[in-house]
DNA sequence: GGTCAGATACTCGATCCAAAGTATCACGTT
DNA sequence: AACGTGATACTTTGGATCGAGTATCTGACC
């Protein structure tokens, strides 16, 4: 019954667009984009229309009139409703007091480091610093730009310092870990680098091997090897 | 054709951990979780069967045998392909070396902050500092439990570390940003309190204000920033 | 005055995925 | 001996998602 319960922070960006004023999808879209809000909101129509039809359904916003130009497609106005008023206030609250787990690629990614051989480890962790370094520089001259080629107020610019915060603590992070491979230092680097001598040829993963070992089971258990 | 092209990193878990030794799909799921890969890569079971399946018509992995015990469902035992060996590898070097674009809830709703009155803005802000701080606490003493009570290498830790960094790097942003607003340091305060002073009231929003502002049209400017 | 890029406005269909469901077994409890 | 609980192993369902597609209009340029 309750279609869609607040997954897609895309339908929380419409909801606020609505507050402002009534517009339609295709309206909410270039507002979004003229902000730079589809930098932090993932926008894309299949969404965006699927996301106002079920604000619709739930009643947090109604049609408020239909328009149309010349032989385009018609173009369905939106308002936000009480209710919806309501929602968007209880949604962005607990988005903003409440942390919520998700799943960075990069954290899957780390969590099978051990399936590669240490020194290709290394190789592609210098790639990403690199790579975010130039990230980041870019990101800051967008921010300055922005700040001082425009008096724009650094308000309307948290979320894009934060994003940069983040990469700069990944670059912190990654650059720690190669050092600390590169040094010997990081606990279990002899049994990862043991089980990729035998085959630095070709297959690029040990079989045979486990790519990480269980964190459980501190005494030997028969788990279930069901066979 | 190409069914599920490298969007799903669970895709990835499984290759992984065929790569080790052929299980079933039930098998690997058990395998993650006794693994906490569950932690970094989301997992259940629709996904799984449906990744696992997707796998296989692109020939990345490959039946090996079905077995069955007792009048329970079919295990389907599977094997990783040569194919899938490289994939897998292919895939995991693209991760860790290519920062990949992401769309944090946090990101998203710090991106409409001035929706929000400032003085509520900062009591949500300070709960989220502190779930942050006690699942920091919580977090570093699980790692800390697992390298010590049983001697864990690190290696096997390192994606929980670098959840842990970000945390605190986000943690560490939460704060200035407080500070910030508390202390009236923030540019575009001013313009924020004066929209949130008509209704204190009922609409937790303010309609009629712009929740924020344009980020273009000074001049008539070619676009910018492309990702 | 023709054409061609780009904006306008939405629709479609093919995947993808999360959550719940199904059915069996295993084991201990009362 | 009936019951409850939790593990085993996979299936089903229907919504969510995304990219591409459609068709029109606008304006710039030569």
């Amino acid at each position: 019954m309750v279609a869609r319960r607040r997954n897609n922070p895309l339908a929380l960006a419409v909801l606020v667009c609505l507050y402002e004023r009534p517009m339609h999808p295709y309206e909410v879209a270039t507002t979004l984009r003229q902000r730079h809000k589809d930098e932090s909101v993932r926008l894309n129509y299949g969404s965006l229309y699927s996301v106002v039809g079920s604000l619709e359904k739930r009643g947090l916003i109604e049609t408020s009139e239909v328009e149309r130009a010349g032989r385009l497609p018609e173009r369905t106005v939106y308002r936000i409703t009480d209710a919806g008023r309501l929602e968007a206030h209880d949604w962005l609250a607990e988005l903003l007091a409440r942390p919520l787990k998700e799943y960075p690629a990069f954290e899957a990614a780390l969590s099978f480091l051990p399936a590669l051989p240490p020194d290709e480890a290394v190789a592609l962790l210098n790639e990403r610093a690199l790579e975010l370094e130039s990230g980041l520089a870019r990101d800051a001259y967008g921010l300055l730009e922005l700040v001082e080629r425009r008096g724009l107020p650094r308000l309307f610019l948290v979320e894009a310092e934060y994003a940069v915060k983040m990469r700069e603590a990944e670059l912190d992070y990654v650059k720690q870990l190669i050092a600390e491979i590169a040094s010997g230092e990081l606990g279990g680097l002899e049994w990862w680098r043991t089980i990729h001598t035998a085959d630095m040829a070709d297959p690029p993963l040990p079989s045979g091997a486990p790519w990480t070992q269980p964190l459980d089971q501190p005494v030997a258990q028969a788990k279930g090897s069901n066979a």
